[in-house]
RNA sequence: UGGGGCGUGGUGCAAGGGUAGCACACCAGCCUUUGGAGCUGUGGAUCUUGGUUCGAAUCCAGGCGCCCCAGCCA
């Protein structure tokens, strides 16, 4: 697949391709970023890709780095989670580092600026500190503590990383210039003191603890990377993270930025997924329903298709929205089933059974029906499935009064049944409230295996089920779990608009083999869609995620058959 | 409001002074033992105004619109 597509050029490429023309660097090193706090969704795909292709095609290496800087917000679970999803892409880094594996050299490097009078320990409160940062208008105030001495600074710092001082008393901040019109450079802090929680890893030996702009570049720059590919956001941090390694005179990393990847119709922050786990409108941060990479893969997407996704999608610095564009769930879909057609087997199954009785089909005959396990690949052979008087056919196969252009059953006309025999519905049996529950018809011996000697054309064919041979199943039919297509616009939230109908869970019934099925198997369901096996199934009645349906084009026709 | 970034069909990306193209979506048709897949075709876009030029999506200037920034989050 990744033969098929042309060679991804685009400006982030580009700008790699001069630097190491003009000698700026001569080999390629990035990194994967991930901030342990969450789980990886559609969004950090593009970014991962981003960094690993870009490595790869210029043979250098890419560095998995946790960006462990805030111990009130991570965890090792997070890591695992991330690790195994990253691992699931197919993704290869050369190893697994963490911010924190930098705090002692950090410090020391903090150390040297206090020595070139570059930074200096404020006293003010969090709040002094906002109110003389100043407005996007106005200049700021330089803090009262901006002028120590160097030797004071030291021991001042030296103490804070001691846990002599409580939280927020005291930060270290880099001098710069409190009247820059952009803000980032306005004294920002470097260091922050924080004794609860313990961290992740170095547990409780620090006190103080990096913000971001100190110690993503600064890590850059320690670990070699060339080329520090972030989301647009961090286009006014540029100026900072060049200030750093100049000041330093460090190894000087090049950041370049890009725009984010979000999908329509669902939200991706961390505070909004959180939100739907936590107050059940989802069942976990794996429910096949989130934009999460582990819902996606219970789902049933491949990483194949996500990634061919993601490469489609391309690299620029357009910002549609919170700095980022808006892809069409849409394509993502056809991109999934483009994948899953090739290569899923064929299978059938009845999502909402309707009993078939052919009449005229001897009662106790079984026949064994060729069915092929993939038009697309032949390789993939064929299988037998059984044959008798009473099927299971959906419920949508059939129409008591059919609208127009419908070609399914309905009495008087006939259809084929997949891999068997042409039927003819006869008549139907209604229950005391008038609903169909049984529909007969009479078979034709001369089309076993669907074809008509005689020449004769059916315009539909429809899938079934022995119902004595048929094994039960749970169908979980999922939708998109918002119904705007940006759920964020409107006063009233993300939540006012989800969609009610993003799960229906059906009982119904698969062919026989299927009852083994092991979670994560993908098969197609002919004429509905593609489906997963998920993990809750039980050994005798498994459980299928809707991965995505067929394309449904007499849906289509249905629906415009309603709007006139 | 100061700073930074960005404007090409509905969506996402191409065209780097020379015929505005691709994918998805949409519409029509062909084909079909999945109303699937496949095949063919149609429609539709350069934010705006001015300038430079034989020629501008591309270069210049103004305007308009959208996104990001005032965490001791990342």
């Amino acid at each position: 697949m990744m033969e098929e597509t042309t060679k991804p050029t685009d400006f982030i490429r580009e700008a790699v391709a001069e630097d190491l023309r003009t000698g700026r660097f001569n080999y390629v090193r990035t990194r994967l970023p991930p901030e342990p706090n969450g789980y990886l969704h559609i969004g950090h795909v593009k970014a991962w890709m981003i960094d690993y292709l870009v490595a790869k095609e210029n043979n250098g290496e890419l560095i998995l780095r946790f960006d462990d800087t805030n111990p009130t917000k991570e965890e090792t679970e997070f890591v695992d989670a991330i690790i195994e999803d990253t691992r699931w892409l197919g993704i290869e880094w050369k190893e697994i580092t963490y911010a924190s594996d930098y705090f002692d050299l950090l410090y020391e490097w903090a150390q040297k600026l206090v020595w070139m009078r570059k930074a200096y320990v404020d006293d003010q409160s969090p709040e002094e500190v906002s109110a003389n940062r100043g407005t996007f208008t106005e200049p700021g105030k330089n803090s009262p503590w901006r002028d120590r001495s160097v030797e004071e600074n030291l021991d001042l710092l030296e103490r804070m990383k001691n846990g002599e001082f409580s939280d927020g008393s005291r930060v270290l901040r880099a001098k710069i210039d409190m009247a820059h019109p952009n803000l980032n450079m306005r004294d920002p802090v470097m260091y922050r003191i924080l004794h609860e929680p313990p961290h992740h890893r170095t547990g409780d030996k620090w006190k103080i603890y990096p913000l971001y702009d100190w110690a993503h570049g600064q890590n850059d720059s320690m670990e070699g990377i060339t080329h520090s590919l972030c989301s647009l956001e961090y286009r006014d941090h540029r100026p900072l993270y060049d200030w750093f390694h100049e000041q330093l005179g460090v190894f000087k990393s090049r950041q370049i930025e890009f725009a984010r990847l979000n999908l329509n119709y669902t939200v991706m922050s961390k505070r909004k997924l959180r939100r739907l786990v936590e107050e059940g409108y989802v069942s976990g941060w794996d429910d096949p329903r989130m934009p999460t990479l582990r819902a996606m893969r219970r789902r049933g997407y491949t990483a194949e298709a996500i990634i061919d996704f993601v490469q489609r999608m391309g690299v620029s610095t357009v910002a549609t929205s919170n700095a980022g564009v808006i892809a069409d769930i849409a394509f993502l879909e056809s991109r999934v089933r483009e994948d899953l057609n090739k290569h899923s087997l064929r299978r059938m199954a009845v999502t909402k059974p309707l009993k078939l009785v052919i009449d005229n089909y001897p009662d106790d005959l079984v026949e064994e029906m060729d069915a092929v396990n993939n038009p697309e690949d032949p390789s993939a052979g064929a299988r037998k499935v059984p044959f008798s008087k009473e099927l299971y056919i959906e419920q949508d196969d059939f129409r008591e009064t059919p609208p127009p252009k419908y070609y399914r059953l309905y009495p008087g006309n006939e259809v084929r049944l997949r891999y068997a025999y042409f039927v003819k519905c006869t008549h139907v049996v209604k229950n005391d409230v008038g609903e169909v529950v049984e529909v007969h018809a009479t078979y034709d011996p001369s089309t076993r295996g669907g074809d008509a000697q005689d020449g004769r054309k059916v315009k539909s064919t429809i899938h079934w089920l022995s119902a004595s041979h048929a094994k039960e199943a749970e169908f979980r039919m999922y939708d998109r779990l918002f119904t705007k297509e940006d759920p964020e616009e409107g006063e009233e939230g993300s939540l006012a608009c989800l969609n009610p109908d993003s799960l229906h869970i059906l009982h119904g019934y698969v062919e026989p083999s299927l009852a083994q099925a092991k979670p994560g198997n993908r098969f197609q369901f002919e004429r509905l869609g593609y489906f997963a096996t998920d993990q809750d199934a039980s050994e005798n009645k498994p459980v299928f995620n809707l991965t995505v349906s067929l394309k449904d084009t007499w849906a289509k026709i249905e629906r415009s058959n309603k709007s006139k």
